[in-house]
DNA sequence: GAGTTTGAAACT
DNA sequence: CAGTTTCAAACTC
C-alpha cells in the first residue's frame, strides 16, 4: 500500500482544511481518540461511535488499558468490529498482518451472487483518501484492508489523519457511523403469527432518495440492504415496496427460503398498515393478504405502480396532494394522513391485520356488551352501552395492536372508533331486537319503581323536590361538562323510547356524537356520556337506579371538571379515566397501558364511508 | 476494462 | 434548506 504509507499526502482539495479547523471539543465527550480506543465496548452504547469499529495500533493497544479487554487471537491488533458485516477471524487475521499491498492479491468478491455479503468490501477510492464516507471501508468504521484505493489514509499508519476525519465526519453527522438500517419502532412486535418466522422489522434510518433507479438497483441503499423502502424514504418512482411486481420479479417468485423477503413483506405489511392513514380506494378483493395491500389499493393495479410518478387514479389521489411529495408508497401513505379528504372511501388498515382469533375476541366483547344492553330498559341505555362498546373496543384493539391513539392522525383514530361504534351498535341492536316487548314493559315498570325510591332517597337527602334536584343536577352537569347542546338532541330526544334503534340510526348518532364523545368519555365508557344522558332520561322517562348513579357521577364529574373547562381534552377520555391526562388502555392480556391524550379529532368527514363489517 | 449512470456525501 | 459538486459504487457495453 505504497500510496497509503503516506510519503506524500497530497494536500489537495479541501480535505486538509476541513479537518484542520475542526473543533474537536464537542467530540471529546463522545470519544476519546487520544486513547486510541473506543470509550466502550461495542455492546455498551451510547456514544455515536458505538458502532464505529476502530482498529487500533498495537502500540496503542498495549499502552492503553482497555475497559473491556478481550482475548485476541492477534495480540497486535485490537479490533472492535461492530459493522453489520461482522468481520471474520480470517479477516481480522488478515488485518493483523497488514500492511499488505492491496494489489498483491486478487480483489475478493464482496458479495455472493444472491447479494449476501460475503467479505468485507474493498474500496477503490481515488480522491477521498478513504477518509470520507464515500469510502465504504471508512463508512463502516474499518481500516482499508486489501483495497484498491489510492492514497489511502484509512489505515494504522495514518491514524491521526483518520481520527481527524472521523471527528469531522461526526461533527457533520453524529450518527454517521451508526448503522443505516435499524429496527423499526414496530420491531418489538411479535410477527410470528403473521409470517411464521421470528422477524425483525427494519428500515433505513434516513431513507433513500432515489430518483431513477426505482429503488430496485443497488444504487438504492434500501435495496442494497435488502429492505423495503419506508416512510423515511423520499424516493421517486419507488418500486421497492411489498407487492411491487417489478420487485417480485427480481425474486423470481421463489421466496421459500428467503428470510429477507419475508422480513420485507412483514415490514411492509406493518409499515403500510400502521403508517398509513387508511384512506384508500374501495377494497378490490376481500381475500388479499395484508402484504398485497397498500392503502387499500391493490398493487396489481397498474395505476398504483405509476403512482411512482405520483399520478394516482383520481379516486385515490387526495386533492391537496402536492407534486413535491415523496412518491414512494409508504411516504405517500403518511402524507395522506395530512391531506384533506376527498371523495374516498375508508378501508380499515386493520382489515388485514386482525386475525380470526382476534375476531373471536372481538365477538366475545360484543356478546357481553350486547347482553348488557339487552338487559337495560331504555334506548338511552343502549346508547350508553354503545358508547361503552366504542370505548372498550377501541381500547381493546389499540391495546391489542400495541398502539396508541397518538400513533394515528385524529382522522384515523376517529374512523377507528367509528367502526367500533358501528360494530357495537349492530350487536346491541341485534340483542335488543330479540327482546320481548312485554318483558321490556315489565322491566320498565320495575325500573320506574326503582327510580321512585331513588328519588325519595335523594329527596330526603336534599330536602328538595326530586325532579328539581334531578333537573338542576343534570343541568349543572351539562354546563360543567363541555358537551354541546346538540348532544341532548342526539342522545335521547330523537330516540324512539323503549325501542332500540337501528344500526344505521345508531351509526349516525355515533357520528354526531363523536366529537362530543372524544371530549366527554367516561371512565368506564358510561360516565361522561351518562351525565348528559341522564338528564335526558330523567326528564323524559323518569329516574332509574342507573340514572341515580349517573347523576351522582355527574355531580362529581361536574365538580372535578370545573377546573378543566378550558381544556376539552382533559374532559375526555384521558381525564375521566385517570385524572392525570393520560388514558389507561387495558390490554387484552390484562396489562394497562398509559396512553397520552389524543388530539381532538376534526369533524367527521361524512364522505368517508365505513365499509362493511369485514373491515372492522 | 472503459465508460456511463446513479445517488450519497460533501459543499456552497 | 435547497441546489450543486464530488465521489465511488453500480451498472452497461
Amino acid at each position: 500500500m505504497g500510496e497509503s504509507e503516506g510519503s506524500e499526502f497530497p494536500p489537495k482539495k479541501q480535505q486538509q482544511s476541513e479537518t484542520a479547523d475542526f473543533p474537536a471539543k464537542k467530540l471529546a465527550r463522545q470519544l476519546d481518540f487520544t486513547q486510541g480506543v473506543l470509550p466502550d465496548h461495542p455492546q455498551s452504547q451510547p456514544s455515536p461511535l458505538q458502532n464505529l469499529p476502530v482498529v487500533i495500533s498495537s502500540a496503542a493497544a498495549q499502552s492503553q488499558p482497555q475497559p473491556h479487554p478481550q482475548p485476541q487471537p492477534q495480540p497486535q491488533v485490537v479490533a472492535i468490529p461492530v459493522a453489520p458485516q461482522q468481520q471474520t477471524q480470517q479477516q481480522q487475521a488478515a488485518r493483523a498482518v497488514k500492511p499488505e499491498s492491496p494489489k498483491s492479491r486478487p480483489r475478493p468478491t464482496s458479495e455472493l451472487k444472491d447479494g449476501t455479503p460475503k467479505k468485507q468490501k474493498q474500496c477503490n477510492c481515488k480522491h477521498s483518501r478513504c477518509l470520507k464516507l464515500y469510502c465504504e471501508c471508512f463508512a463502516s468504521g474499518t481500516y482499508c484492508d486489501g483495497c484498491n484505493c489510492v492514497n489511502c489514509y484509512n489505515n494504522v499508519e495514518n491514524e491521526a489523519a483518520r481520527r481527524e476525519a472521523v471527528e469531522a465526519t461526526l461533527e457533520r453527522n453524529p450518527n454517521a457511523f451508526r448503522p443505516k438500517i435499524a429496527s423499526s419502532p414496530h420491531g418489538t412486535r411479535d410477527s410470528r403469527e403473521e409470517t411464521g418466522e421470528g422477524l425483525v422489522f427494519v428500515k433505513h434510518n434516513k431513507g433513500c432518495h432515489c430518483k431513477k433507479s426505482g429503488c430496485l438497483k443497488k444504487y438504492c441503499e434500501c435495496f442494497q440492504a435488502n429492505i423495503l423502502c419506508s416512510e423515511n424514504c423520499k424516493c421517486m418512482d419507488c418500486k421497492n415496496f411489498e407487492g411491487s411486481e417489478e420487485r417480485q420479479a427480481l425474486f423470481h417468485g421463489d421466496h421459500g427460503n428467503n428470510i429477507a423477503y419475508i422480513q420485507q413483506a412483514a415490514n411492509a405489511a406493518i409499515t403500510g398498515a400502521i403508517g398509513s392513514s387508511g384512506y384508500a380506494s374501495p377494497p378490490v378483493s376481500k381475500k388479499r393478504k395484508g402484504q398485497d395491500l397498500f392503502f387499500g389499493q391493490t398493487v396489481k393495479d397498474p395505476s398504483f405502480h405509476r403512482l411512482g410518478h405520483f399520478q394516482p387514479a383520481g379516486h385515490i389521489r387526495p386533492v391537496a396532494a402536492s407534486s413535491s411529495l415523496p412518491s414512494n408508497p409508504v411516504a405517500r401513505a403518511c402524507n395522506a394522513t395530512t391531506l384533506g379528504p376527498s371523495k374516498i372511501t375508508y378501508r380499515s388498515l386493520l382489515a388485514d391485520i386482525i386475525q380470526p382469533q382476534d375476531l373471536k375476541e372481538l365477538c366475545s366483547v360484543l356478546v357481553v356488551l350486547s347482553g348488557e344492553a339487552a338487559r337495560t330498559l331504555s334506548g338511552t341505555h343502549q346508547l350508553l352501552i354503545a358508547e361503552t362498546a366504542k370505548v372498550e373496543l377501541a381500547d381493546l384493539w389499540l391495546g391489542k395492536l400495541s398502539l396508541t391513539a397518538s400513533t394515528y392522525s385524529s382522522n384515523w383514530f376517529r374512523m377507528f372508533k367509528h367502526n367500533m361504534s358501528l360494530y357495537a351498535s349492530y350487536c346491541i341492536w341485534l340483542a335488543c331486537d330479540q327482546r320481548n316487548s312485554t318483558e321490556m314493559r315489565v322491566e320498565d315498570q320495575r325500573e320506574t319503581s326503582l327510580a321512585s325510591s331513588t328519588q325519595e332517597r335523594l329527596q330526603s337527602q336534599k330536602e328538595s323536590d326530586a325532579d328539581k334536584i334531578v333537573a338542576n343536577d343534570c343541568s349543572s352537569a351539562n354546563h360543567s361538562d363541555k358537551v354541546g347542546p346538540d348532544d341532548s338532541s342526539s342522545d335521547g330526544a330523537d330516540m324512539p323510547k323503549g325501542r332500540p334503534m337501528s344500526p344505521g340510526t345508531l351509526a349516525l348518532m355515533c357520528d354526531e356524537q363523536d366529537t362530543m364523545f372524544m371530549a366527554a368519555a367516561s371512565p368506564n365508557g358510561l360516565m361522561g356520556h351518562g351525565c348528559n344522558t341522564s338528564s335526558q332520561v330523567s326528564c323524559g322517562q323518569g329516574m332509574t337506579e342507573a340514572h341515580a348513579e349517573q347523576e351522582r357521577i355527574c355531580s362529581s364529574l361536574a365538580r372535578t371538571e370545573l377546573g378543566n373547562q378550558n381544556d376539552p381534552l382533559s374532559n375526555g377520555i384521558a381525564n375521566t379515566r385517570t385524572g392525570t391526562g393520560s388514558q389507561q388502555v387495558p390490554f387484552s392480556n390484562g396489562v394497562v397501558k398509559v396512553v397520552p391524550p389524543t388530539a381532538k379529532p376534526p369533524q367527521m368527514v361524512t364522505s368517508i364511508v365505513a365499509t362493511s363489517s369485514s373491515d372492522i
